[in-house]
DNA sequence: GTCGCGATGAAAAACAGGTGAAATCGCCTG
DNA sequence: CAGGCGATTTCACCTGTTTTTCATCGCGAC
């Protein structure tokens, strides 16, 4: 439901209420005012992108080549242009260039969630919007995480990044994932690098499981990350 | 009574006059200048329109094409086709591409409102200008709202918002309806992303409703949207 | 013992959404 | 065409919740 995104558009004041109007709705948004820059994020290893949004005329990379070499690197990820222009010729070289749909500006907020929305249904690797493994059950719909005891299934309404965190490890459930993992792909870039987001949101959620009686899935492997264990001790 | 609309027009300034002319008749209307940005409007899940204007000469779509694609696509809103030929053979192929009518300008402002009101008419899904739900009993003709009391029963008239409103929730009671899709439905796109014209308007609303001593059937669900209760306290 | 990493509780900050009052809009009337 | 009126939107503020920060603590490794 939330979208790790990576937004390339260098007016200033375009790129900054995109970027709100995005973070707003949940998704997890870095933003690069050059081309080259941004390329250089979203093929590199710091995360996972999900979606770009990459306007047409930018400094460093124009955004059509920035799309060519995305796909000549093979990746997969779905791309959104952004441009001035509305000619056919221009829609045909977009996408002749990779991106997956084109938007002209000026555009109505509501309609770039909207086109965000249908990107991410159109993606081959989209998922149910309900995550099932193990005792652990999670709507994102409705934001409910549902847990199957031995004496009944609990309910949980999970807040925003919780949401997220659970996602991910619903995702990749028995690993051991890094903290470093987690913080570049629930969290955007420019941010204090000596902070403690990761580990103080594993407790908001470990303490609201355990609030409810609940033994913590979440194990710390010191210095390498942390498990998520989708069965219940105890159970098959 | 209320419809949204969608114009799809490229001359400007007809455009400009025909969304004004709707909107003072209480639709809430978007307009395209553009046939694709129509057809993506049209079939995207931002608004249910209920019933789209188009030229038929259009940059990016013809008119015709977009009501081909609309009909293929399964849409059954009316269709209205608007064009500067009159010639039958044009007539023809508007209608076999599915539009309902078809206006030749230049037309008088006062004939394009009697083919909506016709087409509105015309539709299947045209619905008894009554609704009633538990307590709750909408006049969309004379705007009067009756609540059936343990006491007797209260009329309140409406404005025009919360018409639209309340229609809207006695369409699609008990369920969480979530404040975007109220403002994606009863107000047109362009306009600011952080106005908090839904909670202000559901607020006159509730206000209304308490002004005549009733509780308010209108619950929040914090994070997730409003809910309609169809039935007051105290009653089956 | 002490170093480093991560847990912890409390406090602070940021945020979403609700509220009343005031400004604005559109229409109607004199 | 100005003034008034009701409807609607905006603004500033307030509240409760979520998220982040900070200072400190505990634990295992060296």
């Amino acid at each position: 439901m939330s979208l790790r995104i990576l937004l390339v558009e260098d007016e200033q004041e375009l790129a900054g209420a995109v970027q709100t109007v995005l973070q707003r709705q949940g998704h997890v948004v870095d933003s690069s005012a050059d081309g080259l820059q941004g390329w250089l994020l979203l093929s590199g290893e710091l995360a996972r992108y999900e979606l770009a949004i990459v306007d047409w005329m930018l400094p460093g990379l124009s955004g059509p080549e920035l799309c060519r070499r995305a796909r000549t690197a093979g990746l997969q990820l779905p791309l959104l242009l952004l441009t001035a222009r509305a000619e056919t010729a221009d829609r045909v070289e977009g996408l002749d260039a990779g991106a997956d749909d084109y938007l002209s500006k000026p555009f109505a907020m509501e309609e770039l969630l909207a086109r965000v929305r249908a990107l991410q249904r159109r993606q081959p690797s989209y998922c149910e919007p309900v995550l099932e493994v193990g005792a652990y059950r999670f709507d994102s719909q409705s934001g409910l995480l549902e847990i199957s005891t031995p004496t009944g299934v609990v309910a949980i309404p999970l807040a925003g990044k919780e949401q997220q965190l659970m996602t991910y490890f619903l995702e990749n459930p028995e690993r051991i994932i890094p903290g470093s993992q987690l913080r570049n792909q629930l969290w955007d870039l420019h941010q204090d690098p000596v902070s403690n987001v990761v580990a103080a949101q594993i407790r908001l959620l470990r303490r609201k499981l355990a609030a409810h009686g609940l033994p913590s899935p979440i194990e710390t492997v010191p210095s390498r990350g942390y498990r998520f264990h989708a069965r219940l001790p105890g159970e098959p």
